[in-house]
Order: structure tokens, then sequence, then C-alpha cells
DNA sequence: GTAATCATACCGACCGGTCGGTATGTGTCA
DNA sequence: TGACACATACCGACCGGTCGGTATGATTAC
């Protein structure tokens, strides 16, 4: 049964994360300060370390829940649910070529901050990052081999190797538009790389 | 004339530099601690304030002098230097993708670090490191277009395209390498990015 | 009542930066 | 040549402020 307080306890809680995701966007874990959260929210210290024990386990909540949450709705789930893979890996291209704004290149991928910053640094972020990084490759990878048995990708494709490619060329896409800060910039890398996929057919 | 104060000063800037990219490398410019550096160095807080006016400068120094230095020596000379570039770009490649130990993938390519971890926070950071990234992208892009010259690159290709995409896709591989913390995922990465430029003849 | 939920007050550690001081060199001039 | 003035190079104690974390109190729901 859910009650009155478990809406509010929820509530908070994803009050919280969604404060952390933002902060941690802008500023890196590291960076990210408790006191900048606490202030978006209006909540106090009190309430973050009721719903979290310390700021470690909130980072990787923000990971867990919202990073891969929303990874999981804008990609794998189209991917894996298409009947034309290979023209549904464009379309996803298509749409992040045209639908980004300043806004977002200016404060980059999320999961690419993440793992830039943390993979060296903290094993438990690498792990849970690195989570989600197999299981995009992994979509992007049966994608492929899908695509193959139909006929619309050559059949002598690494797909392991041409998945593993695409998804770190994607990263690589965001870091190069962070920093130029330039959405122009982010079309034009992303462009190429859907010249690469369309080279695999 | 060169005095023995001069050579001293030298040094001791220079070990403060290198010290600083270490720690950078490691940890990030906002996680770096000044107390590191100076520990490893054997010096202190006035040599280091002497030298530099403050962290954020030491910060740039870094940035210009020692990475900067490292590329311009690793990449852009040969690349520029060059009678095939076209080889001398797979070779550079071929370069990478066998000498690559654990310990640099575990650290990850400083310039890319640095790139993700501070295009969005500091502006004078930004613009120091969109320099050598506006370098190595043009370097590569006269490398192709000399390539194109010589024929042994599609006349039809887009230089300043491609180039914008082969770094870009470079540093992504870094980054993937670096979560799996594993520098058989780079190779087979940089070999996917090698076909990538294979395609481009 | 009692357990969950959140607020308030506060602690200790750390960090970038400052500052007075020292030691060692360099240039000048008698 | 040697004494004086000054600049350079470096030391290390210290400060203000921030930050993650804790202990405890107040409120609410069941």
């Amino acid at each position: 049964m859910i009650t009155a307080m478990d809406i509010a306890h929820e509530t908070t809680r994803t009050q919280l994360l969604q404060a952390a995701f933002a902060e941690i966007h802008r500023h890196g874990f590291q960076a990210a300060g408790l006191s900048e959260i606490l202030r978006d929210t209006g909540l106090t210290k009190g309430a973050l370390y009721h719903h979290f024990p310390s700021k470690h386990a909130l980072g990787l909540a923000v990971v867990d829940e919202v990073i891969q949450g929303w990874l999981a709705k804008a990609i794998f789930q189209p991917l894996e649910e298409a009947e034309d893979p290979y023209q549904t890996l464009l379309t996803l291209l298509d749409q992040r070529i045209h639908g980004m704004d300043d806004e977002a290149v200016k404060w980059g991928c999320p999961l690419n901050n993440l793992i830039q910053e943390m993979s060296a640094v903290d094993a438990d972020f690498r792990d849970h990052l690195s989570v989600i990084l197999t299981r995009w490759q992994g979509v992007v990878q049966v994608a492929l081999t899908r695509a193959q048995a139909q006929g619309r990708v050559r059949a002598d494709l690494d797909c392991e190797a041409a998945s593993l490619f695409l998804v770190a060329a994607w990263e690589g896409c965001w870091g190069m538009a962070k920093n130029r800060q330039s959405p122009a910039v982010f079309r034009q890398c992303l462009h190429e790389l859907r010249d690469y996929v369309r080279g695999l057919a």
C-alpha cells in the first residue's frame, strides 16, 4: 500500500536526486556542493542525510536512477523495440543533431562528464558507470547484429567493435562540442558519425 | 647572460610544472591539492607562489607548456613535417594502438580530462584548451588536404568535418578505455578509428 | 506512543592564499 | 676589492572560509 507518507518520501527523495543531478551536471561530482542542492530544493541537511547516508551514495543514486533512467527511456528502449534497428539508429542520431540547444552543449553529456571525472578516482563510480556504458554498447551491438540479419549492414562487420566505437565516438563528439561551446560543432561532428554508420551498410 | 640563479629559477619552476601536471592528471584541476604538489617536489608554498600568482595560473601554465608542448612534439610536428601525411596519420594511430600501457589508460588523456572538467566552469581554461584543440584539428585538416592533393584521399571529402570528427573520436576512445580501465578496449576502439581513416581513401 | 520525516546547530578537517622573514645572489661605486 | 643597496628565491606559520558530516530537536503520520 502506498501511503501519503510514501508519496512525500518519494517526492523529497526525487527532489534531492533531481537537484543533485543538476548540480553534478554543472560542477562535477567532487566540486558539487551539498549546500547548493539544499538551496535549490529548499530542504536541509537533515532531509538529505535521512534519505542518503553520504554524498557518495547520493552521487551513485544519481547515476543509477536519473542518468540510467533517462538513457533507458531515450535510447535503450527505442533501439530494443525497433523493428528496423538500423533505421532507428540513424533516427536517434538525427534527433540529436537537430534537437541540441546551447544549454545542453554548454554542460556536456552528464554521463561522459562523470566518466572522465570519476573513473580513475573512485571504483564505485567506475563500476556503476561501466554498467551503463556496457549496457549501451550491448544494446547497440544487438541492434547492429539484428540489422545484419536483415541484410541492412554488411555481413563481415564486427558488430562488437563497431558498437564500442560508436558509443566512444558519440561521447567524443559531446566533449568536442562542450569545449567549443557550440551546437554547430556538435552537429557537424555527429553528422560525420552518421556517415560512419551509413558506411556500415 | 644566464646566471646560476636563473638556472635554479628555471629548474624549480619546471619541477612545479611537472608535479602539478601529474597531480592534475590524477585528480583533475579542481581536486588537485597544492600540498600534494609541494610534497612531491619537496618545495613549499613560498616557492610556488613566487613562481605562480595563483593555483589558477599554475593550471593554465600546465596546459600551455606541459600539455601543449607534449602534443606539439608527439603529434603536431610529425604531421606537419610529413612528406606522406596520410601514412603518417595511420602510423600515429598505430603507435598509440601498440604503445599504450595500463597506467596511461588508467588516468586517461590529460587534455581530454581537463576539457571535460573545466570547459563549462572556467572561461580561461576553456580558451587555452580550445587553442590546443583547434590547433590539433587544424594540423589534421591540413594533413588530410595535402593527402587529398596527393590523391590518397577521396576528392569529395570534407576535410574540415573529417578532422573535427577524428579528434573527437580520438578523445572518445580515451574516455571509453578510461572507464573500462582496459588497454584492450582502447586498442579495439582505436582500431575502428583507423578503419574509419582507411575509409577516407 | 513510536517510528518516520525533516529542521537546526554545530564540529573538525582541509584548502587556497597571505605574510613576515631569511638567505643568497647581483650591480654599483668608492 | 670590498662594502653597501637591492632584487631574487624560498621558507613556513598562519588565517578565513568552505565543506562533508553528525547529533539532537521538532513535527507528522499511523
